[in-house]
DNA sequence: GTCTATATATTGATAGAC
DNA sequence: GTCTATCAATATATAGAC
């Protein structure tokens, strides 16, 4: 084995997902600001050292943790997707209601929006990294959805589906984001009904 | 003047207004865990001493702020409502136009919500205090002008109204808060027009 | 490559003069 | 009631052993 290749020194790529591990928690949890490095060491189990040999500082940490879970897309079930086969209306309530208990089940998404949204001002790569990954996927494919399926008639399908997220987003917020749903209270499917019965217009 | 009652020293209202001015500064721009008491100390024109006789610790500091712009509903334009004799589509694009030109215009109001979110799950009091304010006046409102109006035939007025609201605050929150309006590009006076059509079904 | 131990700066909060 | 000066704790980041 051919020891001496100059500088061998390498990072360990375990060592780097201990890390990040250790970050998540600390940092969804207190934001970048409370988020603090000694927490994230004790959570990591790695010295504080091997930190900042892996990473410059902890901005730089902070950037590389977020930008990997905005491309975590399973995060907002952007995958589960059906047929066209399906009648529009099944279709498109069942894409709601699985985004809506996903989200309403887990609580790292919502602390996760809580970030991107909170650090934006900040952190405004992270904020656009999040729209390219998680909405523009999303708003992509049901536009296009709106657009070409045979038993749909739609005038402006990108306004729809913007309306359509839109809508679903904004409960999300209300709801779980921002922990008032007894303060103006809307049933789950009661939303999705009147909704579907809004943009799906069957003659 | 009898000068003796008991204990006579009181807080001054001017530095607690001071105290608050410099205080909305340094919270808005750095969040919670970021701003520095130092630097409030310093926008507001007083000594450490004093922003401690007024205020018990950080914490309730950034909680009396935030709960008093809560109040202040003219960030949203929340009052500048025209009669019910115009014509409901001219009449909700004013509305929705006002609101998304006033957002716009005014960083601290994106900043606000920002705060608001990114801090909602250390503080849920001030994102409900919020809800209540600023997101349940409108929606009332709008419920109101959907249910009344003698021109409307709105099936589901409550839903319409938050299909009416979630598509202009996802609307603002990519192309302003998130700040990724050239990655999801939409033209404001298409989204309003489409989405008039969408809701406001004229036979 | 990872550790322990530490340097340096800042933080939130307070004591005491006036 | 407000100030100046300062405390004790904690922060991020680094030096040097192994």
């Amino acid at each position: 084995m051919i020891k001496s290749k100059g500088i061998e020194r390498e990072l360990s790529p375990e060592k780097t997902e201990l890390i990040l591990a250790g970050a998540m928690r600390e940092f969804l949890e207190h934001g970048y600001a409370g988020a603090r490095i000694d927490k994230i060491v004790e959570a990591a189990g790695v010295s504080k050292a091997t930190v900042y040999r892996h990473f410059p500082d902890k901005e730089a940490l902070f950037t590389a943790l977020i930008q990997q879970m905005s491309c975590r897309k399973e995060l907002f079930r952007l995958q589960n997707l059906q047929s066209y086969e399906e009648e529009p209306i099944a279709f498109l309530k069942q894409y709601a209601a699985g985004m809506l208990d996903n989200v309403a089940e887990d609580p790292q998404i919502l602390t996760f929006l809580r970030i991107i949204i909170g650090e934006s001002g900040r952190f405004p790569e992270l904020a656009r990294a999040f729209v390219t990954n998680m909405e523009k996927t999303s708003l992509d494919f049901l536009t296009e959805y709106f657009k070409t399926h045979p038993k749909l008639q739609i005038a402006d399908p990108e306004v729809t589906a913007r309306a359509f997220i839109g809508t679903l987003i904004h409960f999300v917020m209300i709801r779980d984001v921002l922990q008032s749903g007894d303060i103006m209270p809307m049933e789950r499917d009661r939303l999705l009904n009147s909704l579907l019965a809004l943009i799906v217009t069957n003659p």
